[in-house]
DNA sequence: TGTACATCAGTGAACGCGCGTTCACTGATGTAC
DNA sequence: TGTACATCAGTGAACGCGCGTTCACTGATGTAC
């Protein structure tokens, strides 16, 4: 903030903040180093300083992203608790609302090209946001007959795969593509129908 | 196939099955019409020839594909009539089928930054593929209640969301993330459990 | 407090490259007579 | 069947552009004395 001048003072984090934005609106391979050195008042040779390149950019900026998403996401759960059911719900809100309000972040985790398993800290960071969203699973599922009980792995599977979907579909304004209803309360009732057949929710809601 | 030479005979669909590739494996952003032109076997500038350009031969591309699209899902649901439930069921599963079948064509479809309204022909064709999915949607609902009927487009709305989450994270391989389970196991148990929740199987399957 | 100096973050010019698009052209094809 | 000719699908060279990356450099900063 106060520092200035010739040296930037905090390019690094710049770089990564003008490259989230970038992404968020041309997408992951639209977004150029370039275009991102200028936006943080730069040369382009000055990324250089502190990347490695163009993907180790990225690849950092996911990494913070999945940083974000798994305190989120486990403070979440844990505000729920000990309640399962209301650990769940807000487990669930929670995802739809980091992809709303970190659109570049999530992009470049999950749309952008870079594996995670580029570097062990990516690898870890997922890791963690994996493993928050399957215990949420795990433990919801405890209220399941163990019988008629899916793999919590496969629980939480389904309920990533019904947000992602909600955020890609109807999130995010797909151009030409209108919602027909908001995509809270489409998850929200997509993902409550859901527990309901698990039989986790009462028919009657 | 049989005419060669100077003029090649078919060279617009050779560009678009050629941009499908690319699309498929780089992106949509990925893609280039000097590329599609020289795995074409032809001058970029003979391109010009079939299409106003770079985003004139994606949107084409889509078209394509939601004709494909439109057509599968529609005999697909038409297959399993009379039964909804059949009906259905064989739907969903020609969703994830087209999908596999033909990635650049979904990729095209649904993560290019086309705008479905871009021509009328493409506005045309996505309308149809909708219109199919809320058909089924809508058959199927009529055997829930009506106090506790959601509206047909909210249902449809949930498990192409559902079906779309488990293309996007599943189906596809993204780099370094293992998918659990099957895609199709996963998008099966999925709707299924979604449709008990709904009243429409019998909790004991 | 003042000065000499090492550090290193950023500059600016340059590189080779592939991009989308344009243009005047060429030559294969198919039709009219 | 043979020839003249119009059509138009494709060529090839050129354009201006922005890209990612490299390099020798410069000058602001902070430390040692």
């Amino acid at each position: 903030m106060s520092k200035r001048g010739y040296h930037h003072g905090n390019l690094k984090q710049a770089l990564i903040d003008a490259a989230l934005t970038l992404i968020e609106t041309k997408g992951p391979t639209g977004f150029t180093l370039s275009e991102a050195s200028k936006t943080a008042g730069v040369t382009p040779a000055a990324v250089y300083r502190h990347f490695d390149g163009r993907e180790d950019l990225i690849a950092e900026a996911a990494r913070q992203g999945y940083d974000m998403f798994a305190d989120l996401i486990e403070f979440a759960y844990q505000s729920g608790q000990p309640s399962a059911m209301a650990a769940f719900g807000a487990t669930g809100r929670a995802y739809l609302a980091f992809a709303q309000k970190y659109p570049g972040h999530y992009i470049a985790m999950f749309e952008s090209s870079i594996s995670v398993n580029r570097t062990p800290e990516l690898a870890a960071a997922s890791k963690r946001a994996n493993d928050v969203l399957e215990k949420a699973a795990a433990d919801l599922s405890e209220h399941i007959p163990v019988e008629k009980r899916p793999p919590a792995s496969m629980f939480s599977a389904h309920i990533w795969a019904m947000s992602h979907g909600v955020v890609e579909l109807f999130a995010r304004n797909s151009p030409g593509r209108a919602s027909p209803f908001p995509p809270e309360d489409l998850l929200e009732t997509g993902i409550g129908i859901y527990l309901r057949g698990l039989g986790l929710i009462d028919a009657d809601d």
